[in-house]
DNA sequence: CAGTGGTCTAGACCACCTA
DNA sequence: AGGTGGTCTAGACCACTGC
């Protein structure tokens, strides 16, 4: 019987000890541990205080247990996915593909209600609204309207919105660095004029994605509403249960 | 003393319970309920049976404790930085709607070529197809089909997948305890079945939504389709530059 | 068959809170 | 002082696993 300090609780400790095994690596991915009434007699405690401190550490995502068989360490989960923030550029060159883009329009205007109250601006302060019809290997892929505050990027039309990342001009020339953004996903169907654009017929699927994107402080920087081609561009993500990361 | 059928494990029947009144907003968050040797005495049962589904309770955010007063009803998440794995119920009732189901089929059958090899099953193994039509406020709003090896959950035609959610009669009876999932999303239009069922007209735009979902040892358990009308439900995430949390 | 985790009992003592 | 949750005991039966 192992000897138990008894300043914490019996069911913390014997938590600490099974963690430091794992995290030492003494135990190692889908080890089986004792058995609960093994663990018991080894500490000279009750079942139930045992499984009280196991309970815990599968909830933490340490172990996991097999009923009849027994409980097991659990692989670490470094390569936790999520989905990232990244601009189209990115995107495309992570999916091995050549990202290009056609500068549609871009231009200063008078942003309206929705816009004012989502970019949180005076009513007078002007934005770009920056259109684009973006290509992966040579093929329409998704028109993108951005809208970012005019004084965020003053003189941003000599800038080359054809061939550069807009995330990168924003970094690079205005020390503008997103860090979050809050996008949601619909589907709509085409009309005429995006049909066309994306060389897709009226009433083709459409993913249409809308994202507001943060500096670190909060301070929003950009609204963006992409039409991407539904049969050219799925979104993935990872979705996991709880968030212990460990 | 209350009833409880004999079918699931009582700690999670009295779990539903609660999770019920919480869900009607009989209690409402910041309300007490009633101590756990009130509930043991109230439900017949001993005061660690209770304590099993209040700790569950605490840990998926339904109820708090604060020692020397009481168990209280803790106020719904302000915001899901990250989409979490959670089934319709669960997501139903973080948007604050009455999540209900119609059970349009469930049968076994033979798992195509990319079904087997995204459950990894062998040549001969079947799986459940269930299909469900899912409401919000009795709102039609999803048509949901589910595939899960036979061999995971043998007998579950007799569970009630109308009023229970299916990830937890895959946790209570079967301890199968989904732990992440990877998730696809794409645009796509109702054709006549969809669109009768949805109470759409065919052509209007749904929301194709795939998952795989596993278990925390990575062993693959569910494969779910949803096609949502788009013009009730839009999916959110939030997305980050790096993943620095805390 | 013995061993495992899943569930459950009927108690117990403690620290803490409210009155 | 009486009630609350936090911890703990020493048993029990069950379904399932592997041999």
């Amino acid at each position: 019987m192992a000897e138990l300090k008894d300043t914490l609780p019996i069911y913390h400790q014997i938590k600490q000890i099974i963690r430091e095994k794992i995290l030492t690596n003494e135990l190692k991915p889908d080890d089986r541990i004792p058995s609960e009434i093994e663990m018991a007699k080894l500490y000279g405690v009750s079942r139930m205080t045992v499984r009280n401190a196991l309970n815990e550490l599968v909830m933490e995502g340490y172990l996991y247990r097999v009923p009849g068989k027994g409980t097991f360490v659990a692989r670490p989960r470094i390569e936790r996915s999520f989905a990232l923030l990244t601009g189209f550029m990115e995107d495309m060159r992570q999916k091995g593909l050549r990202p290009s883009s056609k500068l549609l329009s871009l231009k200063q205007i008078i942003p309206d209600s929705v816009l004012r109250k989502r970019l949180k601006l005076l009513p007078n302060e002007k934005v770009f609204e920056i259109v684009r019809l973006r290509y992966a290997n040579e093929e329409p892929i998704v028109i993108q309207a951005s809208y970012i505050p005019v004084f965020f990027c003053p003189g941003i039309e000599s800038e080359n919105l054809e061939t550069s990342s807009l995330y990168d001009i924003l970094e690079a020339k205005y020390q503008l660095v997103l860090d979050h953004a809050q996008q949601r996903l619909e589907a709509t169907v085409a009309d005429e004029k995006k049909a066309q654009l994306l060389g897709i017929k009226i009433g083709d699927p459409l993913l249409y994605i809308y994202r507001l994107s943060f500096l670190a402080n909060g301070t929003p920087v950009e609204f963006v509403e992409s039409w991407y081609r539904s049969d050219r561009y799925a979104f993935e993500v990872m979705l996991y249960k709880n968030l212990n990361l460990r």
